[in-house]
DNA sequence: TACGGTTTTCGAACCGGTTCGACGGAGAAA
DNA sequence: TTTCTCCGTCGAACCGGTTCGAAAACCGTA
């Protein structure tokens, strides 16, 4: 199609070799030369073939992008994800293959054993997912976004889930409140190994009877047609209960309406506090106290470790696994 | 890494090209040849290096898929094409390189000239969109969601928009509606060339003043935050206007909220209509009537026009511009 | 003038596939 | 038996880069 390094070689008058030094510069190419060729580069439009390079370099520099997605997920979300982990590749330099097959396994196993990718990044994992023997099998560099029960090899980034309920909880019980409730991810989230899902339940109930707070969980909606007909049923069982904790993009997302019709204000008649990103509260104006769920600092972590370590080949770093602090954010919805 | 087609080869006592063969079908190989062929791929599990197949066949099967991000266009619509292509490109055995760059026409210059991709879907084409330039010179396949000014050598997909607009307008006035408001895409939407914005709303004001009724139409905000204050606005500015027409995903995700805090009822008080996906109703619980904005067709659409014109190089088929009829499904929230 | 040391450039091999032309052997037709 | 086909396989060239070892050119010094 385009141009090759035998063309800019001939018309700068040079062998190819010499081309590829003075692109590359792992040689010195004295100043006469180096301009020929950059003068011809220039004129015949040269780029160098991707799949050439890549053959003889054994780079690609092509990240796989391992996204599943589950219809009780909420889609906004995951594309702050997606979006930092594109843009910070692309800082480094490489491209992102996106991939989301259901059969998430073997995608993997196509992309890695065929060398598309240099490494891969995996969103969402669960707590025994199906995708890491593949991936230990693959010995290709990999980092996840995710905390999974056997984090052998892997560069792990998520959200310190338990230490974000725990954060919540005393924050409510400072406030005084005696009774709260959790409304959960749905119930398959649960049941699929989503481990986020129980770490901040678990941790929250936990945290809850050590203080001597009344805390129930309540499985949010995967449905979203249900979401008010949940809240509201949620709410009603707990008269007595001045604080809700919302651990689900979906319900979050509509609680300003579910919470309007019913005649609920907050914080004046409920204290409400949420988990997620600054950014889904801008997209959705939610105007709830929160816990900054990060995704962006993750996404970006997760895609710096792994090329770090692929810039450093057989380096010393051992792998890390490492769970950011949560923040939280007060937005006057809780008192 | 692993295994090359020169190891399958030795195993199986034939040589490199016999292997070749085997595995493509282009010539024959006798049945018991091609078993220990098969026995020795599976034996050493091999696969083929996408890079030196690439190199050697022109081909990658990887599509490039442009979209840019910005920060007046509401995220959670955009995932749906993404999901739309991605899973289209691959099952019709194309790889999806995700390129999310600012500055748009460099970066699909730079996966075009270096044969990354075999061909390119553009994502949300503006009206003068200063990647097509870039693209024709590219001289590679290409399908577009969005309808620029010029489509030469395009497959270009998009809804009707101005279709829509008259079905919507006609469908008030045949209730009876004597006056109404339209919510459109931000300002910045319109500057910036998003013909979608004008096709419709033009369209609108056109079909409204033909069948004699009145219609007013604002600027959607860009800032979440502000919806609440300017749909109010818009709605105190016209207090005749029985009928809300919304073309715009953010207003729309929050109007539920918005029209329970006035108090207005829907469709007692006001009847609402809308433009987005079935999807985008579901995720948000939206009860309004609304045209099908269709991402999914359009972004399968797209995908499959580009692989066909892939599989068939050289084919007789002029590129196509496809304008989506829209469809009304009708909620119940206008009468 | 010959010599040693740098600096610059070249040629060839290699990365791992695909594909073209040719060749040997088997079976059919002459 | 010879000739002609057809089938199955092989060897070599090629795709477009990178990289290693060595040659060539240039410099100052003995």
């Amino acid at each position: 199609m385009g141009p090759t390094i035998a063309d800019v070689a001939r018309v700068a008058g040079v062998s190819r070799s010499t081309v590829s030094y003075a692109l590359s510069g792992k040689r010195s190419i004295s100043g006469e030369t180096r301009q020929r060729i950059f003068d011809a580069i220039r004129d015949l439009g040269f780029t160098a073939n991707a799949g050439a390079r890549a053959l003889a370099t054994r780079r690609t520099m092509v990240l796989g992008l391992l996204m599943q997605f589950e219809p009780d997920e909420f889609a906004p979300a995951m594309l702050q994800y997606v979006m930092a982990v594109t843009e910070t590749a692309r800082r480094k330099g490489y491209d992102i293959l996106l991939v989301t097959d259901h059969d998430g396994p073997a995608a993997l196993r196509r992309i890695t054993d065929s060398g598309m990718v240099d490494g891969v990044v995996l969103l969402d994992v669960l707590h025994d997912d199906p995708r890491l023997p593949v991936l230990r099998e693959a010995h290709r560099p990999a980092a996840t976004v995710g905390l999974p029960a056997d984090t052998e090899g892997l560069d792990v980034y998520d959200l310190d889930f338990g230490a974000a309920a725990r954060q919540i909880v005393d924050h409510l019980r400072d406030l005084g409140h005696p009774e709260i409730v959790l409304i959960t991810p749905p119930r398959p989230v649960f049941s699929r190994g989503g481990a986020y899902s129980w770490r901040f339940r678990d941790a929250a109930v936990e945290q809850a009877a050590r203080r001597g707070v009344r805390l129930t969980a309540h499985y949010g909606e995967a449905d979203p047609s249900r979401i008010p007909a949940t809240v509201g049923a949620v709410l009603d069982a707990h008269p007595q209960a001045t604080a809700l904790i919302v651990h689900n993009d979906a319900t979050a997302a509509m609680l300003p309406a579910v919470l309007g019709a019913r005649g609920v204000a907050v914080p004046g008649d409920l204290s409400v506090i949420s988990l997620y990103s600054a950014d889904f509260a801008r997209t959705f104006s939610l105007p709830y106290t929160f816990v900054e769920s990060a995704p962006g600092l993750l996404g970006r972590s997760a895609v710096e470790a792994l090329v770090h370590r692929l810039d450093h080949p057989g380096g010393p770093d051992r792998p890390v696994t490492r769970l950011v602090a949560p923040h939280l954010i007060d937005r006057g919805s809780t008192r």
